[in-house]
RNA sequence: GCCCCUGUAGUUAAAUGGAUAUAACUGCGGACUUCUAAGCCGUUAUUCUAGGUUCGAUUCCUAGCGGGGGCACCA
């Protein structure tokens, strides 16, 4: 592209006057005064050859200058020793020409003919999806997403925890509060609500009171064998509640997952590994099973309990092989969790390359920050958390209320605002880089003004309707549209080529902020571009400005696609 | 105690070792009322401290201080 053409420019120059190894670090300068793309090899071969930088970049534009290329309009020394580049009109106009017409402008093949795993969300059957799942889910789906767009074939799986403590404490919750217990036939939401309060009545119990602890200690064992017919009803009733209730959110947030494994599949494969390399790798200790970390620079944790039952360690080793089964040609296997677990995914891969070094290499951890309220922490333990699905619930009343537009149905409203909701929601948490804590604050998260999903959504609503407007008024193929010789640039111009590097680099970082911040910029731009004049008109400019406008919501959905943001017609 | 992450305008964030540190929110001011005002234009303010590496450091290294997380049978 453009970006490899000004490198062998610079490579070609560099070679003239005697630049030994060229590495022709290009980059966009942060203001458009510096160009469109801008080079410090001057800067950086300065002391190797005892001449100035600006010297030396002078030689490199002169030699330049002599193979200019059409592309380029003019190449300036600049600071320190810079050598930027400004692009031309004519560069503009075609890249203008070419994005317009083409609706996948942007794809990439950094991936191409791989496979990818990527297991994120993770919600529990028997407890509450709360905002931390909203969290793993955002970034995980964008994360397949900019796989896929790479050229990957993406798989997306979900695990979840059936078995363990936590369903013993909702079942023991479930029994104590058998009354309430729902019908078959009532609502969803009446089941979750009962489950939910089984789960912080349970683990109250269990912390409060030594007598539940033991019961519950049974019930956790029984539900492991399956032994017992009345736990098992319990047991069936509450994942069934669960998992439908989680389909309907995993809808919401436009995330369709390949498949769902649940602990309960992973754990016999998860003893029999462990059990298998007692000695080479774990060791007992304490009648527990464990793996001594500190002897490879990390902790130690347990993997088989003193009660013989395999703890998160041992089932996610069952895992990581379960998908290495099911998946025998992978390429790439990515989990994403809070952060809170980065130290525990150490150990764990840690193991993971003893057992098997090449799938170990395979496998990555990608963490999210903790979520942090202003007001305190949240704990599905204590049942003061903000549920996933209230959470949008709040936002989408509030969107509902902004809503105020004569050529929007009354039907059409509702539907409206959960787009925008789920818009603001995953603007919120995909706009900083993974990893970071995020202080969710009530009122700014609910904000739609400014940096936010929203804003982008909006942007992309006015360039559809003017879309619109224009129709049948120039065609539809912009093939030939060519905009006036002597018509500036845009600044929107400037931004639109720049898409596929976004992509590209947003999923080699792993970064969905930085497709954030490009569309948010790139909104703007247009947001400009959109108030400084008539853009469909009778004037001559203006079948060039639609052009740019088609070439905006091409670019514009493509990038929400890639943060699964839903894209509006009207709003 | 040991290990990991982190510290940027009043607030929340951004910035592959580069130029004048970028936005939004908030405040103040303004334009238009013809393509959707969830919009546009203007304006004030920022790199925790002390060293080091470098032509150049918010970025890398060391120390200190502050915040968060993890470290044996929760997930």
């Amino acid at each position: 592209m453009i970006a490899e053409k000004i490198k062998r420019l610079i490579d070609a120059a560099a070679k003239e006057i005697g630049i030994e190894a060229p590495d022709a670090f290009l980059e966009h300068p942060e203001v458009f005064s510096h160009g469109d793309y801008s080079s410090n090899i001057a800067l950086a071969h300065a002391k190797a050859l005892g001449k100035s930088p600006r010297t030396i970049a002078e030689d490199l534009k002169n030699e330049i200058e002599k193979n200019l290329i059409p592309e380029i309009e003019k190449v300036e020394v600049a600071g320190a020793g810079f050598l930027n580049f400004y692009l031309s009109r004519e560069f503009f106009s075609d890249s203008i020409k070419e994005i317009s017409n083409d609706e996948n402008f942007g794809k990439g093949e950094m991936l191409a003919g791989r496979l990818a795993l990527f297991e994120y969300t993770d919600a529990n059957p028997f407890k509450a999806f709360h905002i931390g799942h909203l969290m793993s889910n955002a970034i995980g789906e964008s994360l397949s997403r900019l796989a896929s767009f790479q050229g990957a074939d993406v798989k997306r799986l979900c695990y979840g925890g059936d078995v363990g403590l936590h369903v013993a404490k909702t079942i023991w919750g479930m029994q104590k509060a058998r009354v309430a217990f729902p019908e078959d036939g009532d609502d969803l939401t009446d089941k979750i609500k009962f489950l939910g309060d089984a789960y912080v009545a349970g683990s109250a119990a269990y912390e409060d009171d030594a007598d539940s602890q033991a019961e519950i200690k049974v019930i956790n064992k029984k539900v492991f064998e399956k032994s017992n017919p009345e736990i098992q009803i319990y047991y069936d009733k509450g994942r069934k509640w669960a998992i439908q209730h989680f389909e309907e959110i995993y809808q919401k947030l436009h995330t369709k997952f390949d498949k769902l494994i649940f602990e309960s599949e992973v754990s016999d494969l998860g003893l029999e590994i462990v059990n298998n390399n007692i000695g080479n790798i774990f060791e007992k200790s304490e009648g527990a099973i464990i793996f001594k970390g500190e002897d490879h620079g990390l902790h130690t944790r347990v993997f088989i309990s003193s009660q013989g039952l395999p703890l998160y360690e041992a089932k996610d080793l069952g895992l990581f092989f379960l998908k290495a089964k099911e998946f025998p040609s992978h390429d790439l296997s990515i989990v994403v969790t809070a952060s809170e677990q980065n130290d525990y995914f150490r150990v764990l891969h840690r193991v993971f390359a003893m057992l098997d070094p090449k799938l170990a290499s395979k496998f990555m951890h990608v963490c999210h920050g903790l979520l942090r309220f202003a007001s305190g922490k949240m704990s599905s333990r204590k049942g003061n958390i903000i549920t996933g699905e209230s959470l949008i619930e709040d936002v989408k009343d509030v969107a509902l209320s902004k809503i105020n537009k004569d050529n929007i149905n009354e039907s059409e409203k509702p539907k409206i605002a959960e787009a925008v909701a789920i818009a603001a929601i995953k603007y919120s948490i995909l706009r900083q880089s993974p990893g970071k804590d995020i202080i969710f604050d009530e009122e700014k998260s609910l904000s739609f003004e400014g940096d936010s999903g929203p804003y982008l959504q909006y942007a992309l609503v006015r360039s559809l309707s003017l879309l619109e407007k224009a129709k049948g008024k120039f065609v539809s193929d912009f093939g030939d549209v060519r905009c006036p010789q002597d018509e500036p640039v845009f600044e929107i111009e400037k931004l639109l080529y720049r898409f596929p590097e976004i992509a590209a680099r947003a999923w080699a970082e792993k970064a969905p902020q930085l497709v954030i911040e490009y569309l948010t910029h790139l909104a703007s731009s247009f947001n400009g571009f959109y108030a400084s004049g008539q853009i469909v008109s009778d004037a001559d400019d203006s079948p060039y400005k639609v052009a740019i406008t088609k070439a905006f919501s091409n670019v514009m959905k493509q990038g929400l696609s890639l943060l699964a943001i839903p894209v509006l017609a009207k709003m």
